[in-house]
DNA sequence: TTGTAAAACGACATTAGTGTCGATATAATA
DNA sequence: TATTATATCGACACTAATGTCGTTTTACAA
């Protein structure tokens, strides 16, 4: 009547193989790594692998989940005390320092490919969705509270500009995903969309 | 010395391959269609199919060639006897009407996903960027010559505009490929992304 | 008709991946 | 140190897909 190791073992375990299941999904993207590319990259055997993850969608969801939780939390309650949605919406679309320069996700590129190729399957459709909903609520929420506080004006519609700014965004990945990095200037259309929101939103200051 | 059948047969025998294929790509998508699902889709034994495409991505390949010949040539010489650049953007974005109410392509999705999980292969990058560049050079082209009129302000660059109109079509094209009918927004996103354009080169009619 | 080139067929060998399961190794406890 | 629960292992059976190749069929020419 004893567990073999303690339950930070088991925990660390499963982050290393997590981790090592990242490494190999950025590389060789969702579609085409196999479970044995993971068994390699981590050191496990295949039996160990599917101790932890039953299948290459459960390891790969677990990383998605580990990636939404930290965003969303952090942008909830910014969003009770903050002086300039401006600033808070530019910190949401570009990280911290709220300039349009950031790298993106290198794990981005292979999401697209699980709720594409998946986009058949039932399950994966609705987890799809979800997820779409809830990052159209962030920024609903937040452009909504700016035209309300003044700051923005409401000619149009704040779920519709929410829309636009995740279409902006998906685009933006897709490209990223298929050309090499100069090709796609990110930061010069980051800063353009900037100006385009500028106007919906009858933002003037820089 | 007698060929079994004419070029005509034959022309038509792989034209009707490709329409079933076609259908069973909207159907699977890209990666999950197997070559199996083609042969029943379009009776004909697997040697049959073998005798007309070498694989998959070739078949694919085909149909891709197909879309994209009628799309280009269409606009290409349009370019010279026009009397409004916007119209002819309108056009070129949402078809002949210029309305933006315009069905997708079918394909679209299955697209998207050749080109995701093909990033990693050589061969289909460089085809891929070939086929970004071919549709960045038509609006650019476009966009130039209507700055170059005076129809639009040259505030921004050309080509950047360009680049942001394909952006926000591969991010239409994603989310639809992904979420229902109704979720998307389709015509008022695409809508509000006319507003952009209008404040972006400065146009001010309907 | 008949002969023939090649279109169409489908069985086959091969490859690659999956998930399972009994065997083995080992860390905690007694 | 001995015991034991269980984490880890890797061989295995199974499935699914691919591309090939010898055989059969057939449209046309002679």
């Amino acid at each position: 009547m004893s567990p073999r190791v303690s339950k930070e073992h088991l925990k660390q375990r499963r982050a290393d193989i997590m981790e090592a299941a990242r490494n190999v999904f950025i590389k060789h993207g969702y579609e085409h790594t196999t479970m044995k590319h993971v068994m390699e990259a981590a050191g496990v055997s295949r039996g160990g692998l599917y101790q932890y993850f039953s299948n290459k969608e459960d390891l790969f969801e677990a990383l998605l989940e580990e990636g939404l939780t930290d965003e969303a939390e952090a942008t909830e309650d910014s969003l009770e005390k903050v002086e300039s949605y401006w600033d808070l919406l530019m910190q949401l679309l570009f990280g911290e320092d709220g300039n349009p320069d950031t790298e993106m996700d290198p794990l981005a590129p292979s999401k697209l490919e699980f709720f594409i190729t998946g986009r058949n399957d039932e399950r994966r459709r609705a987890y799809g969705e979800k997820r779409y909903e809830t990052g159209l609520r962030i920024y609903d929420e937040l452009i909504k509270k700016g035209q309300e506080s003044g700051e923005f004006n409401d000619h149009y519609d704040s779920e519709l500009v929410a829309r636009s700014i995740i279409t902006f965004i998906d685009g933006l990945a897709l490209d990223h995903a298929i050309l090499p990095e100069e090709k796609v200037k990110l930061k010069e259309q980051s800063a353009l969309f900037v100006d385009y929101l500028k106007m919906a939103l009858g933002v003037s200051s820089s």
